[in-house]
RNA sequence: GCCCUCGUAGUUCAAUGGAUAGAACGCUGGCCUCCGAAGCUGGUAAUAGAGGUUCGACUCCUCUCGAGGGCACCA
């Protein structure tokens, strides 16, 4: 990518400069890129940055290299470059003829990763809180399939434990009420309309004939329901697993106890009060320690969790990845230890950490919980807004960052989302695409030399070949709002561009370089709405 | 009590330790005989507070004040 290779340029002319960044500009105000580096070199020689700045700066023109067409060092120390059109040009004709293809990288080429993300605890629908981390895992999946990787997308079900037990139990009591028997609510029970839905459906389906001891069918069909259109709510945002696991497998097929053992073996549980404690005491540890079996010999489900861990890391995968939500957070250095324990390095296994999504209307805030049965769920948001504009909006900002989302306002807002200005953009270029009834150009043909671009073009242009870049760092640090907010300035460049500058002119004439420039535009719209995981319509 | 995360325009969000803190919505002034005005182009307005680190701090450190979450033989 263009700017990697005006780095590497850079540093084959003017050594020692440790590291230091070069950026795009919005502007060419202060050069096509800027760099840092004369910060970092002056420190260590005990220099002025603004010096050191001017003789890199002389060094690079000295060169006298084709790339460069100009360089200024600033104050404080900034060093801009200008590139020559030439390159840009170039940056432009590679993506007509990579088409889908440009933007990919090679960073995970030959590499395998495996990411989890979404797996909702299967006592209810996805609810709004908590639908973040769906996108969001998501779109690094697709991002890593841009750079290489072969990737492995997987959600773990939950499906054990007291509290499916709990579950069922609220089930049976809709059940029986359903059918005209009397029951009485579940202590801990589930709260809210929800499962006595799910209970109609199971008297529909199973009939009213079930007797006590056929809880296990209730649960299997409770279970299969609402993975079922968990699953569906998550097919309309674009997303799709390639494996589940349950937890209910990892204890009937023995993985979990036979984890278990491996740990004692390895002298990392420890027993204190009748139960056996997580306490591998290494350094991702201090005095953190969790129940793994309960002293009534139970497994927890955390046992289960390390039985799955231990099927991650032993798998042959280069990169594991779990998202989850922040209240995990007291878990991660737990996982962690895992992976040392199980021969997986670390550095090459993070949990990404998203915080809940606060639902307001209006100026009240809803307190989601399954158990109370409170929530605004991610269906519903859906029904009321759309998938593009749900994505969008839980794309845009960091993960890390505590969200507001007013259900009123993006009712009422949800045709003033930035995603339909960005949508738009491309629809533009597609209708112009159309309208000139052109084939996309493939070839190498120089098409840009003799044109006189404007600033407006030589903005886009410079859009364009960012993209690359875009994606490469988002395959790096996983901050995939990076990826959204990328779509909105290339919409803005592009719509600046459509209106000052004209394609087809109103005589019918087409300028065969803008042309080109409209196709390049559309192809990189296409490849980062797939990124962010919205759809790229041609007409709205 | 201990731990994690976050406090940026009226509101919702941006800003790999970099230059003049950007957008959107809101409010407001212009622009369609011209590839779709879901657009373009102006205006308005912000780093919670106090110290510190350094060439430079929204960003890192300390404290205070707010907000969310975690500290279960739940999952």
């Amino acid at each position: 990518m263009l700017r990697d290779i005006v780095k590497a340029r850079i540093e084959e002319l003017v050594s020692d400069l440790g590291d230091w960044t070069l950026e795009f500009q919005d502007d060419d105000t202060r050069g096509h890129f800027s760099a840092n580096c004369a910060f970092g070199l002056a420190k260590r020689k005990g220099r002025s940055p603004i010096e050191v700045a001017r003789e890199i700066s002389e060094t690079i023109k000295k060169s006298g290299e084709d790339i460069f067409s100009n360089v200024e060092a600033v104050h404080p120390g900034f060093v801009n470059i200008y590139i020559h059109p030439q390159f840009f040009f170039r940056e432009i004709e590679k993506n007509l003829m990579l088409g889908s293809e440009y933007g990919k990288n090679t960073i995970g080429t030959g590499r395998k990763a495996r990411i989890e993300y979404v797996s909702a605890n299967p006592t209810g629908p996805i609810h709004i809180g908590n639908a973040r981390g769906g996108p969001y895992g998501e779109s690094i999946a697709r991002v890593f399939e841009m750079s290489g990787y072969e990737t492995f997308r997987e959600y773990f079900h939950n499906d054990a434990g007291t509290q499916i037990e709990k579950l069922a139990a609220t089930v049976w009591y809709w059940y029986e009420t359903i059918r005209g028997g009397s029951a009485e609510f579940p202590e801990g029970g589930y709260q809210g309309t929800y499962l006595e839905e799910v209970a109609r459906a199971a008297h529909a389906t199973l009939g009213g004939a079930l007797s006590m001891s056929d809880i296990g069918t209730i649960t299997d069909f409770t279970l299969e329901f609402i993975l079922k259109e968990n699953e569906d709510v998550l097919r309309r945002l674009g997303i799709h697993f390639d494996g589940f696991f349950k937890e209910s497998d990892f204890l009937s097929k023995g993985k979990t106890e036979s984890s278990i053992a491996f740990l004692k073996k390895k002298g990392m549980l420890k027993e204190s009060e009748g139960a056996w404690w997580f306490a591998p005491k290494d350094e991702f540890l201090e005095d953190r320690e969790s129940v793994v079996v309960r002293s009534n010999g139970k497994p927890t489900y955390f046992a289960s969790d390390i039985a799955y861990h231990r099927e991650k890391f032993e798998s042959g995968y280069d990169i594991v990845i779990d998202v989850f939500g922040s209240n995990h957070h007291g878990h991660v250095p737990k996982l962690q230890a895992l992976a040392r324990i199980f021969g997986f390095d670390p550095q090459y296994f993070s949990v990404l950490l998203y915080q809940f999504v606060r639902v307001k209307k209006g100026k009240e805030v809803v307190k989601m919980s399954k158990r109370a049965g409170t929530y605004v769920t991610a269906k519903e948001v859906l029904d009321e807004v759309g998938s593009d504009n749900l994505v969008f909006s839980l794309l845009s900002s960091a993960p890390v960052t505590h969200l507001d989302f007013d259900l009123d306002l993006a009712k009422e807002q949800s045709m003033k989302n930035p995603v339909y200005y960005v949508q738009y953009a491309h629809v533009r270029a597609e209708n112009i695409i159309e309208k000139s009834g052109a084939e996309e150009p493939k070839s190498e043909s120089d098409v840009f030399s003799e044109f006189v671009f404007s600033p407006h073009d030589m903005n886009l242009i410079r859009r364009i070949a960012e993209f690359p870049c875009v994606v490469a760092d988002t395959a790096r640090d996983y901050e995939v709002h990076r990826l959204t907010r990328y779509a909105f300035d290339l919409a803005r460049a592009f719509h600046n561009f459509y209106e000052h500058e004209r394609v087809i002119g109103p005589d019918g004439a087409i300028s065969v370089p803008r042309l080109a420039l409209v196709f390049a535009a559309r192809n990189v719209f296409r490849s980062v709405f797939h990124c962010i995981g919205i759809s790229a319509p041609k007409k709205m």
